[in-house]
DNA sequence: TATGAATGAGTCTTCATTCAT
DNA sequence: AATGAATGAAGACTCATTCAT
């Protein structure tokens, strides 16, 4: 019985995969307000109401979205920090991996931009706020890692240095994605490298510059 | 006869902006999405058909709403600039002004991410969309004469730097928006301050940069 | 006081007239349907509320439109047949001016078809269907009398052949105005000449056909 | 399993029509601008939602009740055609049929007008009035071979004589259903009477009159 | 497990009409 | 005489969700 159970489980489990990555490209395909749950239900060969077997509100499909771009986004970082030979590269490339992850999977933007924004209208539930806060955070300690050790930096002034990365990398995604950057004549590329060689010379600058 | 109608018209125009002021504070509660022209009407204490006799559709209360926001915003910026005496503090108190314009008020920061998003469903016609466009960039001017100015750069070079601290204003004020900036124990002043520092001693640094 | 309330009476009437004039327009314009009072007091020069001081009821001003326009079909008819030398001329051109008079005023078939077809939204009051169908008896009863003329039929004979005369009119109106001709590759002058043999050719045949 | 869909389907098809029921009353009744989805789905017991799981669109239930009713005047044409022994019999049988047809189901009537009148506000998109103007030459073409055989004419006199016939049936009907027979104390069974003799008289007459 | 059926609440917008001024 | 202001009722249609099967 116990087998039959798990067989079961494991086959549930592949379903509602297979309903996130419908819902994945219906998100992407018409936006976060147009994707309807009898648009994701057909995009995976389901009926509305099937969905629900999976998911108990459009809320947790977000959700769970949400929690694998989060993952990617992840790995992308991780990838390019463990690609790069010295510690200055290191720290470049995990910057410039989480910039260019979005640039290059505008889907997973679309979904990043929901969860930066506050998605308006049903609002996650606190317990998925609160891990998928973790998931961003894991993120950002390994970016936070490469500043320290580039910078030879205590955590603290690592992480302060940190935010300031993550606040100039979204504002750049969002100027990007809403036009605002081709309007005022810039590229995101242009803009990474300008902040990055500040921060270089920052870091390279003062030996312990205050918090 | 003349001043009748000049009366008249002032009313109208008056609980126009009744409206326009129910209008922001419905954004302000309900979110971009949940601003329906009910909620509109029901806290300017009006029918819905009402509304149609002030704006002739939800879209124009919307544009109505972000040209105001963006005009406040560019009295701020421009206000804070003229108070101050010497070139750099000009120039910081500029950027310091985008930034504490929209901390201290929310509802118009809200409209602000609401342009800088994109509006996705409904949409701003063309026309409207350029006419905020407009009023941003004439925001946006004022701020590049300030580091134009301190920094000895020309206006191209101006431009590029201008744009750099308009991404990371967008991105420190989304981060917070949204919660960000606590859950990653920060705070927009010092993300503001170190950013500041940074974008001084660049200017100071080179005498002329390129691009 | 009787001069002064006479001439405000006539002033009263002008206006009336002039706000039927831009009914009679917007009709044209808009169709049945999209006549509303607001456009009709726009054309009319008057906002809409202003309509009421001359018409009780948008009822009203259908009523009193198709009243003008069963007279205008009146004239018409009645000028044909004036014109013409001889009894079958008359009986013809009478008949021809019915169809004609519609061929060439579009708008007042528009208003005769809504008349024939009962305006199904809200309806005239009976009073004024009843003074509708007195103004089409008056037009019938015209063609009527050429018919008996030239059929040498007692009224009542000739009554009947009217009926049948102003079924088959309304017949080539409606199938022509709905696009059923075009459809049929037929032409109402065509069909109107048929007809026109049929029932000359009838009329001389008989002595006297009963009913 | 293929019954199980089977049951299904039909069971669709089964509710489907009893909307379609519903919607033939619904335009009986309140007439052609008062046929609300609303009232629709409250006399088929459903509420208005419901409905959209049976027609796209309101447009498409017209549609389809159109194209029964024109099925059903069909039928009945060629029944009263199929039931009679000689040619010209079958003439009038056909004429009468299509005449009957529509005083006995004055619903099917009050769709026929709606098409013959070319419904203004929200018109049927080209496809479905294609298809609907298919049907209705499908009832005169069965028409037209009872006079061209009766007549010895070739089709395309035949074809003339038959758009006459139909504008008197049409106009017979509209006038009838209007009120304006009653009116002019006529009824539908004596003028039809009078032009079918006409007819016969014409056909008989001429061996080929010209078009 | 999956579905068809069904719904209530909601969307923006239009219109004829009323009323204080 | 004329109007601006205001409204209730209505229009078609959409959506997330529930439930019996």
């Amino acid at each position: 019985m116990s087998t039959a159970l798990a067989r079961r489980t494991a086959s549930h489990e592949f379903r509602r995969a297979a309903v996130l990555d419908a819902a994945a490209e219906v998100f992407a395909r018409a936006g976060l307000e147009g994707a309807t749950m009898r648009a994701i239900a057909e995009a995976a060969g389901y009926s509305a109401a099937a969905l629900y077997a999976y998911y108990p509100a459009k809320e947790a499909i977000y959700a769970d979205l949400l929690a694998q771009s989060l993952d990617r986004l992840r790995r992308a970082v991780n990838g390019a920090i463990d690609g790069a030979t010295d510690d200055e590269a290191r720290m470049r490339a995990g910057i410039a991996g989480f910039l260019n992850h979005y640039r290059d999977h505008p889907r997973d933007l679309e979904l990043g931009l929901y969860l930066f924004q506050g998605l308006g209208p049903h609002g996650l539930s606190p317990a998925h706020d609160r891990d998928l806060n973790n998931r961003l955070i894991a993120v950002l300690r390994r970016i936070a890692d490469t500043i320290a050790r580039f910078g030879r930096r205590d955590p603290l002034t690592a992480h302060g240095e940190t935010v300031s990365v993550f606040a100039h990398l979204i504002g750049i995604l969002v100027a990007e994605r809403t036009g605002r950057l081709k309007t005022l004549d810039a590229r995101a590329d242009d803009l990474l490298a300008r902040f990055l060689d500040g921060l270089v010379a920052r870091l390279r600058g003062g030996a312990e510059s205050a918090k």
